[in-house]
DNA sequence: TGTTGAACTCAACGGCGTTGAAGTAGGCGC
DNA sequence: GCGCCTACTTCAACGCCGTTGAGTTCAACA
C-alpha cells in the first residue's frame, strides 16, 4: 500500500510561525473581499492553519483585521507636498488607480466594517494622523485644525465616491478637468482668510 | 365562545398583513442597527411573523433593505434652494443631527452595506438622483454636470465624517465657522467659471 | 360545498465566529 | 538522557445567521 501521504495543497506550517502566516493570508483576504466575506476559516485555509487559532493569537476576527489594518499609513508622504501644490497632488493621486491599488482596498474595508466602534475610531484615527495632524501643523491663519478637518471631509468624500461607489460616471470625466475643479475647492479650505 | 384567546404578546396578525408588519419592522431595526445586526429573525419577530415570511414577501434579506430604503429621498427638496443659498442650505442642514435623524442612520447602513452590488448601485442613484441630476439642470456654464457631481461628492464626504465616522471633534467647533468654510469650498464648483 | 392557490408555519441545512478540552512539541533544569 | 512546563496547535462542538422545502391553514370562487 503505497499510502503516499499525499498533503496536496496543505502543508503544516514549522511551529511558531502561524502567527505571520494568519496575518499575511488575512491582508490579502480582507483587502480582496472587505471584513464580512474574508471569513476565519478562509484565512485560516490560506494559511494553512487551524480557525481556532485566530482567536488564539488575535482575540478575535475583529481584532485581526485591527492588527491588519495598523500598518497601512500610505497618504504619510503625499501630504508632506508643498502647501500650493497639496490639493492638486492629492486628487492627482486619488484618481491614480494603480497607485491607490491597496490604500482602496483597505480604505473601502474599513468605512463597511465601520459599524464597530473599535474599527469606527481606527477610522478616525486615521483621518486624524494621515490629514488633519499634518495639515493642521502647517497651516497658517485662524482655525488651522478645523480648515484641515474639513479638508480632509472634502478628501473623504472623493474616496467615497471613486472607491466606495466605484461612480462610473465621474470616471468618464475628464481627468484634468477633475483635478483643477476638486483641487480649486480643497484649496478654498487650505487658504487663510485675505 | 367568547375567544378570549390572549396570546401573551405574540399578536397573530390578521392574515395578509404580515408583508407590511415585516417592512414597518425592518424599515426600525436597519435604521437602529444597521443591515448587518438587524437580523431577519429579529424583524421578523418584532413584526410578529414567522423569519420564512420575509423570504416569501421579499425573496431576501438584502431585497428587503433594498425596498426599505427605496422610499427614502429626504434631500430632494432641499436641492431646490435657490444656487445661492444652496451650499449653505446643504451643509446647515447636515449638521441639523435632528432634522438628519433617520436620513442619517439610512445613510450610514447603506454605506457599510455596499459590499453588495446591488446595494452599491442604490447609493449610486440615491447620490444621481438626490443631488447630480437635479443640481446639473440648474448649473450654468461649463460641464455642469461633473460640478455637479464634485458637489455631491464633497457632500458626500462631510456626510461620511459626521454619520459614519461620527467624528466629535467637528462637532466641538464652531459650527457658523463650520458653515461658512465648508459652504465656500462648495460654492467654488458651483460657480461658472469667469 | 369542494377546490384552489396564496399566505403562513415549522424543522432543518450549511456556514459563520467562537469556545473549551485535549493533544503536541520544544526548551530548560536535573 | 529524562521529565516537566509552557506555548502552540488541533478538533469537535456551540449558538446564531440567512435560507430552504415540505406541509398546513384559510379565504375566495365556481
Amino acid at each position: 500500500m503505497q499510502l503516499a501521504d499525499a498533503p496536496s495543497d496543505r502543508r503544516p506550517l514549522r511551529r511558531g510561525s502561524a502567527r505571520a502566516a494568519i496575518l499575511g493570508a488575512a491582508a490579502r483576504l480582507f483587502a480582496e473581499r472587505g471584513f464580512t466575506h474574508a471569513t476565519v476559516r478562509d484565512i485560516a485555509a490560506a494559511a494553512g492553519a487551524d480557525p481556532a487559532l485566530v482567536k488564539y493569537h488575535f482575540g478575535s476576527k475583529e481584532a485581526l483585521f485591527l492588527e491588519v489594518v495598523q500598518q497601512h499609513n500610505e497618504w504619510r508622504d503625499l501630504v508632506e507636498t508643498p502647501l500650493e501644490e497639496l490639493a492638486v497632488a492629492v486628487v492627482t493621486a486619488l484618481l491614480d488607480a494603480d497607485a491607490a491599488g491597496r490604500g482602496r482596498q483597505v480604505f473601502a474595508a474599513l468605512v463597511r466594517a465601520s459599524d464597530s466602534p473599535s474599527i469606527r475610531s481606527r477610522l478616525a484615527q486615521s483621518m486624524e494622523e494621515q490629514f488633519v495632524r499634518p495639515i493642521a501643523a502647517r497651516l497658517e491663519g485662524a482655525e488651522a485644525e478645523l480648515r484641515a478637518r474639513l479638508f480632509a471631509a472634502q478628501v473623504h468624500g472623493l474616496m467615497t465616491v471613486l472607491w466606495l461607489i466605484d461612480d462610473q460616471a465621474l470616471l468618464r470625466d475628464d481627468r484634468a478637468a477633475i483635478v483643477s475643479r476638486y483641487a480649486a475647492a480643497l484649496d478654498v479650505v487650505l487658504r487663510a482668510d485675505d
